[in-house]
DNA sequence: TCCAAAAACTGACCATGGTCATTAAATCAA
DNA sequence: TTGATTTAATGACCATGGTCAGTTTTTGGA
């Protein structure tokens, strides 16, 4: 049976991704080797690059994939009822943003772009969160003197600085939590109590 | 004259830092290639890579002399009046943070270490930093009910945001005091107007 | 002055991400 | 069926960061 020529690369890049994924439950995200995707594959070099534009296209797909099943449980979950119990909703895929470097750095680097045309997947994920965060907020706003937006974005930089802080931290075995919860508290609490 | 032994590595690595500032200049921080700033020396890669560590480690350096310098004006200037004042005195340090992604990239990479030993250049400037930004906040405390060390690294938090939103944004017109500003205002503005 | 130890330097070599001209396969119109 | 055209795959090759066994220079003591 001859093969359409689309089903071809579709069943090519499919095979990428399953090697890929196989490789990183094996040796981490960082560890991954192009070379050994291809040659496990059964595929020459240049392959691997007519399907993903370079090593992180591809983890950007994959982490995307994992961030978005967090945030699927997200959705799921009912409003939070306070600021504390808000930080905690976050630590699922804060936990898992954490569980390499190299995750950090891929979402970072690959968070965004210049033109409507090239954002990543993981720049929607986020975008998502922010609207999750956000509904959230309006719902039940914990601080009407600041703008809902401005809220939700402040959500995300206390975890931007959670993750800094466990990357380059002076002490690892702070968890994750406590570099959380603290500052979401301060930030949306009871700022008149 | 036959050198000291030591002054001939002090002079190699000063001549490694001098060239390297000149590439920079040239090229930009992510521009610069090992193998032109060792054939413009005149010298082996591996003397290279016998003074730093990798080439963020001579980035580290040099980035943190521009920051040590930005912190220098920070500390001579007066205690901010309000959260507005505030956020406009990090600016300078913000722009240049801002002016390379590989700069913010190498500053978040190397920004911390495990072990005291380790701590890098960029590590130290980001501790003082956070001094000038305490002793600030223990002066004027904008918000009584946050702990001032938990204000200070929401300040830090913020500048980290702007940066990510910098260069991760979709919208690049917006400019970088747009994106910390009324964050910083929201946060240790007035809470209970 | 001479020599062994320590420090500094060398450059061939490696690892790995990424490119591109070429080849093979699939498609479609005549 | 066939030949031109488009799409997919190939693998030799390149760029650049980084390693390390070996060489040169410096030092300090006998």
């Amino acid at each position: 049976m001859v093969k359409g020529v689309q089903q071809r690369a579709v069943e090519t890049r499919d095979r990428l991704l399953a090697v890929a994924t196989a490789l990183i439950a094996e040796t981490g995200y960082a560890g991954v080797r192009i070379d050994e995707i291809v040659a496990r594959a059964g595929m020459a070099k240049g392959t691997f690059f007519a399907h993903f534009k370079d090593k992180d296209g591809l983890m950007d797909l994959l982490i995307a994939q994992r961030i978005a099943e967090f945030l699927d449980a997200l959705e799921a979950s009912p409003v939070p009822a306070d600021a504390a119990d808000l930080a905690d909703s976050m630590l699922p895929l804060l936990t898992f943003m954490s569980c390499e470097r190299y995750v950090f750095d891929v979402i970072l680097r690959r968070s965004g772009a210049a033109a409507l045309a090239e954002i990543g997947p993981i720049a929607l994920m986020l975008g998502r969160h922010g609207e999750i965060v956000g509904r959230w907020l309006s719902r039940r706003n914990f601080r009407p003197d600041v703008p809902v937006s401005i809220q939700a974005e402040g959500v995300q930089a206390f975890m931007m600085q959670a993750l800094a802080l466990h990357f380059c931290a002076l002490h690892s075995d702070i968890p994750l939590s406590g570099r959380f919860r603290p500052y979401m508290q301060a930030w949306l609490g009871h700022p008149s109590e």
